[in-house]
DNA sequence: AGCACGCCGACT
DNA sequence: GTCGGCGTGCTC
């Protein structure tokens, strides 16, 4: 080797370890040298730890205080793009760099010697005395050719017992050899025949093809509705990459990561794939680290985490459902996966495929201002998927300012209830009711930090502020002109809806699924899939159940408030909207048995993102919510961040939230505002409590280095957490 | 992250 | 007098 790439024994070098350090330490080059990026194990005071070499020694250490690299290990040095990749994505994320090598060294066992393992092949003449056992012994190796075999798999083919092979090795007609234990894994065929592809996917592919074979960064968002096909398209980029002789990965959401799909990629290239994700045993995982960093494997099939794998040579990046909110990873390290893929392949001159049907606002953001190249599939499935969608002008049904359920609604779920069908009502509004007004004089009871209304909660018999979280108990006189009695709700929540739902249908079966009424995000799991499998008629929920998860007895879905979406309270609410009508839309035409419908209660039904999602006019829905975003400064026309704080002491929390609020002059430098600290969505995790800090900037702003700038004016006390969710999912 | 050092309360 | 709580700081 050659240039700075390696270090001779004694050399200083900057080695990056997984301890929560701020820097890289110096230490001596060991016994043999070492190359840039090698895996080493390092002393660090009574401990041996792993880490990476990162480059040449900085010097400024007491010299007779540095001490040796203990080993390098018997893995591939991590590749140059790869240490580029974690840098970038680490200050991107503003997290550690030693949290973002945790993240590529997630395999155990690396720092343990290769394991090795006794296998048999055949070796040279014939044996002494030929008898039935050792014959078929013999045969069995013939079979396969030149193929090793360990002694329990060759004795169970050749049914004999394993002394049989013992007594042929020792005459050298068999041979014991020692092998590594992680082999690789078997070679795809990009040359096979794929499935027939219809016109429109041909071009399709015919465009990713020459995308891939062009061998610079490139994203594409290949939009296609479910069953257009999309996935023997982008299997022909991966068949492209496979030729041009580099690596490829397709990153599913959890839940997608099926053995059908393996066995539909076995089909296609004649062998499986690698698979990578929380269900793969420990010796699996390791063998599928190490070889994908050998080159021993051509395709990963994985979870997010497998954007951090050491690939020799990653050509592409399939992100398939790329919209998924199990992209966005929000324990420990907070990241998204498809901006990730995204910054990966920018550094290892690969492509990305970014597959949905339902894309993401910030992919398709990226397609108008001509970041991301588009390929477009089945538009002809278009119409015919659509649910029947109706907007219902609430300015003709005359409701009581009480009631928020219209006739024709209140209707069309008694007619699903009929027939054993399951409803759901949409209201993005927690709590009992938005509004608290005194009917003496007219005051609403506002925060008194944030000016924002406060909100009652019934549940909690609270008023909670949404902005910023404060809380106080119902008061009984008003504020502000202290008369009794006189304090009324108005407007609905979902606690409130679900009051009027029981008192129009007394004999069903209802459920409220709002984030403030579960504990633990396992407690909510398990009530959805509960009320997926049919435990209510009629699912009252805020936006928690636009999440991905399929509710297969649906197929009525009515907006309590559909103008909600519109007033910007959470940006994401018409996305949520319109993707959660799309959903029905998909399932009606699976079953085909019965029509989802979709029934919007709006004041404005006018409005352009109304009629947009009535008229299943997707471009329109698109301009229209980006016109509503780019307006009010938010994702993707603005910045934001979530800082999330957590501590088993609600008061430390809250006490050092407001600490930072104060503090913060890094961020008016840049325009920034912060708002908070309120409860996380999830409060409590574990017993810890969580709050978090709303960052809002403009687009252009430099937000990662005012954040840095203003966390690094305080130190969390003993006992809290504080991570940063740059490009927060949800926030409130 | 571990682990040592160090400075104040309740015990043999 | 000492054992031990965990706050603070260091690790090349």
């Amino acid at each position: 080797m050659t240039h700075n790439d390696w270090f001779a024994k004694g050399d200083l070098v900057a080695v990056l370890t997984t301890q929560p350090l701020d820097r890289l330490l110096d230490y001596k080059a060991p016994e043999g040298g070492c190359s840039l990026g090698a895996f080493v194990e390092v002393p660090l005071g009574p401990r041996k730890v792993l880490g990476v070499v990162w480059g040449p020694g900085a010097g400024d250490f007491d010299r007779s205080r540095v001490r040796s690299v203990n080993r390098v290990l018997d893995v591939a040095p991590m590749t140059g793009t790869l240490r580029e990749f974690l840098g970038k994505a680490a200050d991107y994320t503003l997290t550690p760099m030693p949290s973002m090598l945790r993240l590529a060294t997630r395999a155990p066992g690396l720092s343990d010697p290769p394991s090795m393992r006794k296998v048999y092949r055949r070796g040279e003449g014939e044996p002494d005395r030929m008898t039935d056992a050792r014959r078929k012994v013999l045969e069995a190796l013939d079979e396969y050719g030149g193929l090793a075999f360990t002694l329990s798999e060759l004795s169970a083919h050749a049914g004999v017992t394993n002394s049989v092979i013992k007594g042929l090795v020792k005459q050298g007609v068999v041979r014991e050899e020692e092998a590594p234990r992680d082999l690789p894994y078997p070679k795809l065929d990009a040359g096979r025949a794929g499935v027939p592809l219809s016109e429109a996917q041909a071009a399709a592919a015919a465009v990713l093809r020459a995308s891939v074979k062009r061998g610079v960064y490139g994203t594409t968002l290949l939009k296609g509705v479910t069953g257009s096909g999309k996935t023997e398209v982008y299997l022909e980029a991966v068949a492209e990459c496979l030729s041009q002789g580099r690596q490829a990965l397709v990153l599913l959401p959890e839940i997608a990561l099926t053995g059908e799909f393996l066995a539909r990629i076995e089909e296609r290239f004649g062998a499986r794939p690698t698979e990578w994700h929380s269900g793969v045993t420990m010796t699996e995982r390791r063998r599928a680290w190490k070889m994908v960093g050998a080159g021993g494997v051509d395709v990963v099939v994985g979870a997010r985490s497998a954007l951090f794998l050491p690939f020799r040579d990653l050509g592409l990046i399939v992100v398939d459902e790329e919209h998924d909110t199990s992209y966005k990873q929000e324990d420990g390290v907070f990241y998204n996966a498809r901006d990730m893929a995204v910054l990966r392949a920018s550094i290892c001159d690969g492509h990305v495929v970014l597959a949905s049907a339902t894309p993401s606002l910030e992919s398709w953001a990226n397609v108008e201002a001509g970041k991301y190249g588009r390929v477009e599939l089945g538009a002809r499935f278009g119409a015919a998927e659509m649910p029947e969608m109706r907007a219902i002008d609430m300015r003709e049904d005359k409701l009581p300012a009480t009631r928020w359920i219209s006739p024709r609604l209140q209707q069309a779920v008694a007619a699903r209830i009929e027939e054993g069908e399951q409803s759901l009502l949409f209201l993005n509004r927690r709590g009992y009711a938005p509004v608290t007004i005194c009917r003496a004089c007219g005051h609403q009871i506002a925060c008194a930090q944030c000016d924002a209304r406060m909100v009652e909660h019934r549940f909690l018999k609270r008023l909670v502020c949404h902005q910023c979280g404060e809380t106080r108990p119902m008061p009984e006189a008003c504020p502000s002109c202290e008369v009794e009695g006189r304090l009324a709700p108005v407007g609905p929540g979902v606690e409130r809806l679900a009051e009027e739902v029981v008192d129009l249908f007394p004999d069903a079966r209802v459920a409220v699924l709002s984030s403030d009424l579960f504990g633990t995000a396992r407690a909510l799991k398990a009530k959805i899939a509960e009320i997926a499998e049919g435990a209510a008629d009629i699912i009252i929920g805020t936006q928690l159940v636009a999440k991905g998860h399929n509710f297969p007895l649906l197929t009525l879905v009515g907006v309590i408030d559909a103008d909600l979406g519109l007033q910007g309270s959470d940006l994401r609410a018409a996305e949520r909207t319109f993707q959660l009508v799309r959903q029905v839309a998909g399932r009606a035409g699976r079953t085909a048995e019965r029509k989802g419908v979709a029934l919007l209660q709006s004041y404005q039904p006018e409005h352009p993102v109304i009629r947009a999602i009535l008229s299943g006019d997707e471009e329109g829905f698109w301009s229209a919510e980006a016109a509503e975003r780019r307006a009010a400064g938010v994702p993707p026309y603005g910045r934001m961040a979530g800082i999330i704080l957590s501590s088993e002491d609600v008061q430390q929390v809250f006490d050092f939230g407001n600490d930072l609020t104060r503090k913060d002059g890094p961020l008016r430098e840049i325009g920034a505002i912060v708002y908070g600290p309120a409860p996380a969505p999830i409060a409590r995790v574990r017993g810890r409590h969580r709050v978090r800090l709303l960052v809002k900037a403009a687009k252009g702003a430099p937000l990662q280095a005012a954040l840095a700038r203003w966390l690094a004016q305080v130190r969390p006390p003993n006992g809290l957490r504080l991570s940063v969710d740059i490009d927060p999912q949800s926030f409130w």
